[in-house]
DNA sequence: AGAATTTTGTTTGATATCAAACAACTTTAT
DNA sequence: ATAAAGTTGTTTGATATCAAACAAAATTCT
């Protein structure tokens, strides 16, 4: 019985069905307090972006949790709005390296006062201890799952 | 430094991000090792019918974290395979109450041993403790977030 | 009782995502 | 050096999902 009054028989506290309620209420969660101005794994991937400049969209995929192919379409977006640049990287002809752009900082720093402070609500809400636990068990159970795959 | 060797910079430790991550793989995961013979979400929907017989959609729907709507194709899916059955409601006009058929009881079992042997590679991998302490704080987590939504 | 609101299951778009296939290119093996 | 195998970014097709709108029915309010 972990919601409502309704049993879950063998699935009681099975980790992929926990995780997947919970991915969805965070998303939800967040598109609700950011007005859908901006998507989650689209800050993420400008995030990551920013962070490792010169990085191969593969490598930005792989970090976000992403498929490559998926992270066309995002980042043609971004081009086009000019918050990223994509420059062919000098030793690999296939591989198109990324940077920000003035307007993409700009536009990180926009957002990043409201999601620190969904954040903070979150840590507030769990405990500073237990979110913590929380990031480092999931992070451990994607090792986990990395491994074989 | 969570992954690789890309920094993260803001988005470090979020829990947004790693439930994002930890989902995709936990779903990945369920699919190569079921190889695709059934969903975790349409097994999901299958066990709770089974163990609350006579609920409506809508509570099923909720159980599972999905959205009433994605339901509809899901459950017409197990109709037509005869593993449930949709009785009108009597107290309802508008509501179909559901429960599971002999079918798709077998249905259940069949998958049942792999899935839990999935789930015990898990508590192998992280520990009982860790394990029954994720679960516990994603419920902790969802609780959370029902509160305002 | 009657009107207004809410709930139920559904249909209809919209979209985020993946998986498979592909050409161009690089790396590895022979 | 040449062939084989792997990688990169992309296109294409499939699909799981949601959100909004809807009619029918139930509930609540006055």
């Amino acid at each position: 019985m972990t919601n409502n009054d309704l049993s879950y028989g063998m699935l009681d506290r099975m980790v992929g069905l926990e995780l997947r309620k919970a991915q969805t209420l965070a998303s939800q969660t967040f598109l609700r307090v950011l007005e859908g101005r901006i998507l989650p794994g689209h800050f993420t991937i400008l995030v990551l972006i920013a962070h490792n400049p010169g990085q191969s969209q593969s490598r930005i995929a792989e970090a976000a949790g992403l498929d490559r192919s998926s992270l066309v379409p995002i980042l043609k977006h971004f081009d086009n709005n000019g918050l990223i640049q994509r420059i062919p990287a000098r030793h690999d002809r296939r591989s198109k390296t990324m940077a920000i752009t003035p307007k993409g900082e700009d536009f990180i720093k926009k957002y990043t006062g409201e999601i620190q402070k969904l954040e903070d609500m979150l840590i507030k809400g769990l405990g500073r201890e237990n979110h913590a636990k929380l990031s480092e068990l999931l992070i451990q159970f994607q090792n986990l799952l990395k491994r074989d795959s």
